[in-house]
RNA sequence: GGGCGUUUAGCUCAGUUGGUUAGAGCAGCUGAUUUACACUCAGCAGGUCGGGGGUUCGAGUCCCUUAGCGCCCA
């Protein structure tokens, strides 16, 4: 047998080596001709590209590292493969940022143009065309994803990177297309001009899923209105008062006894003096200021679904800017009893802003004394676009949705059917599902991203035909239908009478990343892999998107496969920060990986990673990776020391059988339990509980174990005790079973520390071996004695001769705490030692005493049984120094 | 407002179906030692399990209540 193992075993730089090997004998590839061995394929969270990944991602991908190698050792074809998030608004912003550019797609295209970083950090954006801007996203977030891939390469991630996607590039645009062709005919998918959510930095629509509710403080304006045909007053109040000329009715709670007799009748709104009736309806809250409310066309959702339940009329005045539009109260939808002088009062704000509008009309109501009262301060929430910093809009637009309201029940079924670990984050997903208010739209108004695949044609006089999209073959896709025409049709007709246009519209970037099991699975592409691959084994993902891609990925795979995407999924918790605070760009409190990878080493940031549970919120905790890189560290060393005594000169001549000591079966046995324990654990994704079981296991077995046989192993007598070459080779192949079975259990958690000691001593990669069974560590330790010996001998077990490695290590704790004590070397001899104890527990001793002898440094062992003795009693005397 | 999670040694966390003196690592303190490992080794000390009530022979572990923290939904 023959080992190279290095004079100074160390983990710098070990990454690199390693990492760059796995590529080159590409150990992680999916073997797609493997037709035998079980799947596990795993749908990788595609990261956004155009944020910076933060400790949270090494948290979430670690886990999932974690599986993927046990899964491939248990013998599996581990399909792991990584997508990488570019599309969408995300990227636009980075990009602007970056490269001080905007997208504006009335200018023409420039080929020669090349996107560098503004030298002027405050010079004004550049203006480019709409293909200019998408070129120049491409470019950058191939850039962003070569950082990436380099970090996960760094921190070890056993991805198949031959399969690697992007949600920009064509596969993801052939399936979002695809799909969305498909959902179309099947009017599950379809389009409309109605009330949306609207940002007006963004110039985009917004869904359901991507609201932030803040709470504000704003003004409750108090505000009478007239009763039609009588001199009485109703107060009703509002934050809005700049919608008052949008208003269409008021309304109130049906069972309130205030309005009982208004109901029916009609007042007119104060300055516009536009008739508007008084409706009932529940959602009014009674104890909500006045308890009667102006409904407008829209000041929030509510208003929208009073508007279609109580089929009210439409008097838009905000803008796509979210300034107020211009009208003419002569017109008759805003059917003014006054125009004149309610088109004067209008053109006070008319173009204004939101904000301004308000403080304005509030003022000129309150002069022409409209006020009931004066404005109370109040406390409300408003609902924002997550990334955007002023308050949504609503708006009527053109828009594509998915439905979602009417598949709500079977949505839950399915959230039943998945496994979820932990458990109870399926709340947040049946939350979610049962808080539903409207489908998805789709559609945003921005450049990068997949198109939507439609034309609309343009009718003799030259109005667009939205009733009557064009939708391309399925072979065609993908396309955009701003560089490519229809059939049917010439491009020279595209924008002409009797022509077509495309739809100026992209898809949401969850329309695409909802369908990641079927880009990475090959759905209508290769449908022999996808009937192997799909529904996947594994959805990683964090607590925060479950209402997002979790349930978007749900509803897409529903919708095309009538079933789950994934059998499990683990959600992660979030990383904190040390203090425990949450992570956030704006506390400027995150924690990036790669400074922590040069600090302490890959498998250092995976041990901390892998301290986390599923599913709870973890601390960047520093202290943690110091002690994983501890325990890397230990496993160099004590690995080198086991072959090193294994190596050490030993007359082997003649010797056809070994029997193995008590002690080392004892060792194997606990080892045996250990590997069932970690077994079971990860086999249920409790990633954590494996490394414990093991890590524990492992440092008692330098400690107590390794000490106790070193001179046996070693082969030397001391003490007055000598060992046959027997006793020495049951401890040298005993310490090398251990090392190796630890080593393929530490595997998955220590890649690359484990690989370099694998390479020490054994051929091919550690993370392709077999998951160590409880049943073979036996057989392992036989197979060193014939790697030491000759492969016809035999080991030998004494069944008979059963201990216990707990007895033997607590006399081995006694006498160490009575050395430190009188605070004397551990080497310092022992003059007297005497155990009493049952004599079942005395046995232990009897079968271990030479090795005791040795280790303790004592040249006699006096055993005594006494049954009455119900603890071990031990009676130590130092020699003196 | 509804819901989920959490509260165990100075810190970070284990404590499986209720059962003997509540565990670990780190930090602290006391030592040892440099032929596997100073990114070492040994030992010591330190909690009555957020508060209150209850069920039980017995509760950190079940029930009720209350408070703090975090999050989800409205």
């Amino acid at each position: 047998m023959t080992f190279s193992v290095p004079e100074k075993p160390t983990l710098d730089g070990i990454e690199e080596k390693w990492s760059k090997n796995w590529e080159k004998s590409g150990v992680f590839t999916f073997r797609e001709d493997d037709t035998t061995s079980p799947i596990f394929s795993i749908d990788t969270p595609p990261p956004t590209v155009s944020g910076s990944l933060h400790a949270g991602h090494v948290l979430s991908y670690t886990h999932t590292d974690i599986m993927a190698r046990f899964k491939r050792m248990t013998g599996h074809n581990v399909f792991y493969p990584m997508g990488w998030d570019d599309n969408g608004l995300p990227t636009e912003r980075r990009v602007q940022n970056y490269y001080g550019i905007a997208c504006d797609p009335s200018i023409s295209y420039v080929p020669t143009f090349v996107p560098t970083p503004p030298t002027d950090a405050n010079a004004k954006p550049l203006p480019i065309s709409r293909t200019n801007f998408v070129n120049a996203c491409q470019k950058l977030t191939q850039e962003d994803e070569q950082a990436f891939e380099k970090l996960w390469r760094t921190l070890g991630l056993s991805v198949d990177w031959s399969k690697t996607y992007t949600t920009i590039g064509q596969r993801a645009q052939r399936v979002s297309q695809l799909s969305f062709i498909r959902l179309f005919k099947e009017g599950a998918l379809y389009h409309g001009e109605s009330p949306t959510l609207w940002d007006v930095d963004f110039q985009s629509a917004v869904s359901q899923a991507e609201l932030e509710d803040k709470e504000e403080d704003g003004l409750f304006y108090s505000i009478n209105f007239s009763l039609a045909g009588t001199s009485d007053q109703v107060e009703i109040q509002t934050t809005r008062p700049e919608l008052l000329a949008s208003c269409v009715a008021l309304v109130a709670n049906p069972k309130d006894p205030r309005y009982q007799s208004l109901f029916g009748k009609f007042a007119i709104t104060p300055l516009f003096e536009v008739e508007v009736p008084i409706l009932a309806h529940p959602l009014a809250e009674i104890d909500k200021g006045s308890g009667i409310a102006m409904i407008c066309t829209f000041g929030d959702l509510t208003d929208v679904l009073w508007w279609k339940e109580l089929n009210l009329a439409l008097r838009p005045t905000i803008d796509r800017r979210g300034r107020l539009a211009s009208i003419d109260f002569s017109d008759e939808r805003f059917p003014s009893k006054n125009p004149n002088s309610a088109n004067a009062f209008y053109s006070e704000i008319e173009g204004k802003t939101t904000k301004t509008a308000r403080t304005t009309i509030a003022k000129t109501l309150e002069v022409h004394g409209f006020f009931h009262d004066q404005p109370k301060k109040v406390r409300h929430s408003v609902k924002y676009f997550e990334k955007g910093d002023k308050p949504l809009e609503v708006v009527t637009s053109w828009q594509w949705y998915i439905r979602t309201l009417a598949h709500k029940e079977r949505l839950l079924e399915l959230g039943k059917e998945l496994h979820w670990n932990p458990p109870y984050m399926k709340v947040r997903y049946d939350n979610w599902v049962n808080g539903l208010a409207s489908d998805w739209n789709i559609s945003r108004q921005r450049y990068f991203g997949i198109p939507i695949p439609v034309w609309y044609p343009i009718d003799d006089e030259g109005q667009i035909d939205r009733l009557s999209p064009i939708l391309p073959e399925e072979d065609e896709l993908p396309i955009d239908p701003f560089q490519d025409t229809p059939s049917g049709y010439d491009p020279g007709q595209r924008g002409e009478k009797g022509g077509f246009i495309g739809d100026y519209d992209v898809m949401d970037t969850w329309a695409t990343s909802s369908l990641t099991p079927q880009i990475a699975s090959g759905w209508e592409e290769n449908s022999d892999l996808f009937k192997r691959l799909f529904p996947m084994d594994l959805r990683p993902q964090g607590q925060d998107i479950i209402r997002t891609w979790l349930f978007y990925t749900i509803l897409r795979s529903y919708l095309s496969e009538d079933r789950l995407p994934w059998k499990n999924t683990v959600i992660s918790g979030f990383v904190l920060d040390p203090d425990r605070k949450k992570m956030s760009k704006s506390k400027g409190n995150v924690v990036t990986p790669m400074p922590l990878i040069e600090k302490h080493g890959a498998d250092a940031l995976r041990y901390w990673a892998a301290n986390g549970r599923p599913g709870v919120d973890t601390a960047a905790d520093e202290n943690s990776m110091k002690i994983g890189r501890r325990l890397a560290i230990k496993v160099l060393n004590a690995s080198k020391f086991a072959l090193a005594i294994a190596a050490s000169e030993l007359d082997v001549q003649g010797v056809s059988e070994v029997e193995l000591s008590p002690i080392d079966e004892a060792v194997i046995r606990d080892l045996e339990g250990v590997v069932a324990n970690a077994t079971k654990s990860l086999d249920s994704l409790d990633h954590t509980r494996g490394l414990e079981a093991t890590e524990t296991f492992f440092w008692s077995f330098c400690d107590n174990y390794l000490e106790l046989i070193k001179i046996r192993a070693y082969g030397t007598s001391e003490q007055g005790v000598t060992f046959t070459t027997s006793q020495t080779l049951s401890a040298r192949i005993t310490a090398l079973a251990v090392i190796n079975t630890s080593l393929r259990l530490l595997a998955p958690y220590l890649p690359f520390a484990t690989e370099e000691v694998w390479s020490w001593f054994e051929s091919g990669s550690v993370h392709s071996q077999d998951w160590p069974n409880d049943l073979t560590i036996m057989d392992t330790a036989k197979a060193y004695l014939g790697k030491l010996t000759s492969p016809e001998a035999t080991l030998k077990t004494g069944e008979a001769n059963q201990i216990e490695t707990s007895a033997i290590y607590q006399v081995l704790s006694k006498v160490r705490r009575a050395k430190s004590e009188a605070k004397t070397s551990m080497k310092s001899p022992v003059s007297k030692l005497k155990i009493v104890g049952s004599s079942s527990i005395i046995r232990n001793f009897e079968l271990a005493k030479n090795d005791l002898m040795v280790a303790l440094v004592t040249n006699q062992i006096n055993l005594v049984n006494n049954e009455d003795q119900a603890d071990l009693e031990v009676e130590i005397e130092l020699a003196p120094r």
